[in-house]
DNA sequence: GCCATTTTATTCGCTAATCAAAATATCTAT
DNA sequence: ATAGATATTTTGATTAGCGAATAAAATGGC
């Protein structure tokens, strides 16, 4: 194999790739979706349990509403879902002292170990095998990833307004 | 910009590249998941009930067995999903003639009208900046996203049913 | 033909996630 | 000091999802 895919390029047909990449698209989402339920269960956490012990792990404290923005939840269900891992004694909470309305949420020993010790096979899956790959193919994988999130990132800021305007002609 | 981009690998550290990929890849489902949601809002319907309305629309017609298997949920669920879609007035009910146990779930016409008009913001902005792309990078991502699917998939081989979220992808 | 088994769909009881709106407590600026 | 902003939690509701139980129909062995 070379490291210039040019060639290949030429092969299939140029509508093609589109519904090609979008099929691919899916199916790592899909893989996505099943290794998450299977973390879950591993765990004995539901995956927006474990993504909450994760932000609060990775910051090492976070608020509330840290978690809501970066869960990308509503701060109710940051709540709630801080209540769960609470009671497991995964985190814990601590009111500030300069602001007494914020709360602190930090993992505990535990909740530590757990995510160390319940590595996400995803990234244990995927760390093997592209560890594993030429140094070009990687460089390759790395660029063509960060595209397609800037495409989609890109795609998201534009269709926000362009959906409210549309969501009501319906139903 | 070249088409190689070997002269590139060499720059950024090795390990850092496992890191960069994984949270390209976050990005990547983050972007889908929001853009999910909001297609969920602008159609009224929600994710679930909108991928088994794709699969019943794909199909022709389905059961609620086959409905289960390919949207990768319990039949329990199948039939509440198909409960909520018939009270919209966007599949019916129908029972076999053949063997009365299995009953056919058929797509509306309006159940029908709803998917083509049901705007896509990935798919659309994705299609519209992929096709954008030089040719070679096109290639590029697409060989990278299918070697991303078929790392992924190596982990969790259990070959699951396809998720339709796409209704144009037929084999 | 008859009974046991299997298959298909549904119902029921329960847990979890999620949101919007309201309630509470606290801070900040005037 | 008071009005408004901010952070969190509570409340009330909907949806998704599972597993177990149920009902109805097909199938196979005898």
């Amino acid at each position: 194999m070379v490291c210039c895919l040019c060639h290949e390029a030429e092969i299939g047909g140029m509508e093609d790739r589109t519904q090609t990449s979008l099929i691919a698209l899916r199916r790592i989402l899909r893989a996505t979706e099943l290794n998450a339920r299977t973390l879950a269960r591993a765990t004995g956490l539901t995956t927006p349990q474990l993504i909450v012990l994760e932000i609060v792990a990775a910051a090492g404290r976070a608020t509330p509403k840290d978690i809501s923005g970066k869960a990308g939840v509503g701060q109710a269900t940051a709540t709630a879902l801080v209540d769960k891992l609470e009671a497991r004694g995964l985190v814990t909470r601590t009111r500030s002292d300069l602001d007494k309305r914020v709360v602190w949420v930090a993992p505990t020993e535990e909740g530590r170990e757990l995510l160390k010790t319940a590595p996400d096979p995803l990234q244990k899956t995927f760390s093997a095998q592209f560890e594993k790959l030429p140094d070009w193919e990687q460089a390759m994988i790395v660029a063509a990833l960060e595209r397609v999130g800037a495409m989609l990132n890109a795609g998201a800021l534009d269709a926000a307004p362009l959906l409210d305007v549309g969501a009501v002609d319906r139903k």
